[in-house]
DNA sequence: CGCTTGATGTATCTCCGTGATATATTGCCG
DNA sequence: CGGCAATATATCACGGAGATACATCAAGCG
């Protein structure tokens, strides 16, 4: 019975004080959804199956007046998640990038649509550059507060992944002509 | 009625002149895979749809022992190609890292057992940079044989990638203690 | 040569995940 | 205190990933 990626997600929230499949998923929206996403329509379902296989507990909330239910890890969750966190099975990564896909099949197109392209690509990452440069402040500030708390090494690495692809693409912008 | 990224690289792959499920398959698995991996689960479904879109044309194929069935671009597909190959849509974007996961939910760990993890990492990247240079020889040769080809621009930005990961993890197993 | 075994080629099937949507509750503004 | 946006909780329809099935071909072996 292997756990998926998206089950550890849930299971490491949870140890971050997340309770319920809307706070787990909030949280994801802004941390790990940068390197790992997951939807409600897998947070919920894989909830109820951690339940079964009891790594996590579950129990009606009746403290906000909607009807909901709300998580805890059990010792054998928290277990679980320090076996996979210490293992050493090959690590998946996986990029969709559809940039690079266009670029790919573009070889019949003139030039200056490749370095078209490579100023669309660019864009995108600095987008997303500065969406991790904004998150940063808020991240240190809790990392001071309270330990290390949100990794903050994560994000840097973050941020500098995506100042290294904006870097590339201005060099290709200007060699593509 | 929307195709998926994965349609375009089917059509691209039949400009490219391949022509049945599995020389498209072989090809992706050499060359999007890295950023944008593609399943039979998907592909032999996503040919029958696009048949009924009229943007490819398949037809029974008994030139070899097997039973099976070749496909081409009709002028639709030529078009549906080219105008996504320029289109200004925002690109699509996402990884899937469970090296960076990891760390994410590290925090409760020694610092030893993070250090750890950027040698796992690093070694991961090794391996694809690796990958990815056995690839490029034979890349090159294409590439001067029947002009651009397969594009070795996107080859080397993946090599750089894979490089610039590795460089990242070495930087921090020497902080990590 | 006939047989076995493994590699290659073609395709489907099951189950999981994505993105959209449904529905309920709360907070806010006039 | 009525209406509407934002928040909170969850499910559903459809497409996709990975495994498996099945057929053909090639290669070695007695």
């Amino acid at each position: 019975m292997e756990l998926s990626r998206t089950s550890y997600v849930i299971l490491g929230m949870l140890r971050l004080g997340r309770s319920t499949g809307y706070e787990i998923k909030s949280l994801v929206d802004v941390s790990t959804r940068f390197f790992w996403a997951a939807s409600y329509g897998q947070i919920y379902p894989e909830l109820g199956r951690l339940e079964e296989l009891g790594l996590v507990r579950g129990k009606p909330d009746e403290s906000s007046g909607r009807r909901r239910r709300s998580y805890e890890l059990t010792e054998e969750g928290e277990r679980a998640l320090d076996e996979w966190l210490t293992s050493t099975e090959a690590l998946h990564f996986e990029l969709r990038h559809e940039g690079l896909l266009k670029l790919f099949f573009s070889d019949s197109l003139p030039p200056e649509e490749r370095a078209a392209q490579w100023r669309r690509i660019r864009a995108e990452h600095e987008r997303m550059a500065e969406q991790l440069r904004s998150i940063a402040p808020n991240a240190r500030a809790a990392a001071s507060e309270r330990g290390p708390g949100m990794p903050l090494e994560v994000l840097e690495f973050g941020i500098a992944y995506q100042d290294f692809i904006v870097d590339y693409c201005k060099r290709m912008e200007a060699e593509e002509d």
